[in-house]
DNA sequence: AATACTTGCTAACACCTGTTAGCCTCATTA
DNA sequence: TAATGAGGCTAACAGGTGTTAGCAAGTATT
């Protein structure tokens, strides 16, 4: 027996918006879309949410929060730079997997967020990129990296890391650790034996 | 002096929607949001091209035609697997420097295809996710890579080398031959010393 | 029993969507 | 000089967009 946990029409719709704007893209699912997925009308949407994009803004900034909260567990990590990135990679492949739908929306529909949610998104990215920069800085400075750019590592892993929202099955033969370690270890040691 | 090549007015929407529907998204760029950032009216837009998705289809196609162009490249190198795998890299972000806001569309807009063309697309896509899978593969078996999950691999490789579009400016300091070989370091050697 | 909250409906609004029809003007070609 | 084609216009279409107003029924709380 499980307990079932009762969700409130407004998580419904928010769960339902964030498959269909993954789908289809925010700007293309329409409110109507939405609410026939839900069997009923638009206007009754309106009960329960302010706006189209008061879902956006839910899904996006619930997303950079996840993000931020698993980076407590990295501050924790007090080995050295690559297993400080290796712990990076985990946490941040773990809140991925853990809901792929909004990772995606995440990832693919910022822009579409207006001011000043727009601005503060950016902030926010900026901010957690910088986090990421810094253990490459930190590991090149001590020896532990190859000299590199830093922003052009920075880029290329997050990359790496944020597509796993394309392919991860929850079905899969992989965790989330398991995910997020092997993609560590190819980031670190390569590809070449 | 430099000789000033006349574009069609077709090719002028082309690239104006271009730089639309990567700013914006497809579903999101309208046509007169297009006709205007040409100083004409929507509806003359229309004595140039059948539709707004053939616009998009042109975009798609032409990327997808000059990724496999470059691909006549990597059939030819004759190194190793490892020198095969970074000329795949090389070629394939040649490609995408060249032409960062087609990338971007190609990359992102694709799903907004309707049919016959979206499965020709994904064909596409599948077909050249292989060649690399090939390459990887053929490392693994030869003892040059590491064993692992082929098809995870190549997700995590591609996913890198796609995400240049989004950071490469022409005007940096780094040719579309040097970003190449460098992720391809990056993705070989990895990031340890 | 009275009240408030949740959830939904219909009708409608003002505006935006891609696209077509029909017409006009101007530069080039026959 | 006549004909052609490129390029653009206005007007209009049929339908889709997010959203609001006003109302009604059922459920939970006081």
């Amino acid at each position: 027996m499980e307990t079932v946990v009762k969700k409130t029409r407004k998580q419904q719709i928010e769960e339902k918006a964030t498959k269909l704007f993954r789908q289809k893209g925010y700007a293309a699912t329409s409110m109507r879309d939405l609410a026939q997925v839900l069997g009923i009308e638009a206007a009754s949407l309106y009960s329960h949410i302010k706006s189209k994009e008061e879902i956006l803004q839910k899904i996006c900034f619930r997303m950079a929060d996840e993000f931020f909260d698993a980076w407590k567990e990295v501050e924790m990590e007090s080995g050295n730079h690559a297993a400080k990135m290796e712990k990076a990679a985990i946490c941040y492949v773990k809140v991925i997997t853990k809901n792929t739908d909004a990772s995606a929306v995440f990832f693919h529909e910022w822009r579409h967020l207006s001011e000043p949610y727009l601005s503060e998104f950016l902030a926010m990215k900026n901010d957690y990129e910088g986090r990421f920069i810094k253990i490459l800085r930190d590991g090149m400075q001590s020896g532990e990296f190859h000299e590199a750019d830093e922003k052009f590592m920075m880029l290329t892993i997050l990359s790496s890391l944020n597509w796993t929202h394309n392919w991860y099955k929850p079905s899969g033969n992989l965790s989330p650790e398991e995910v997020g370690s092997k993609l560590a270890n190819l980031i670190l040691n390569g590809l070449k034996k």
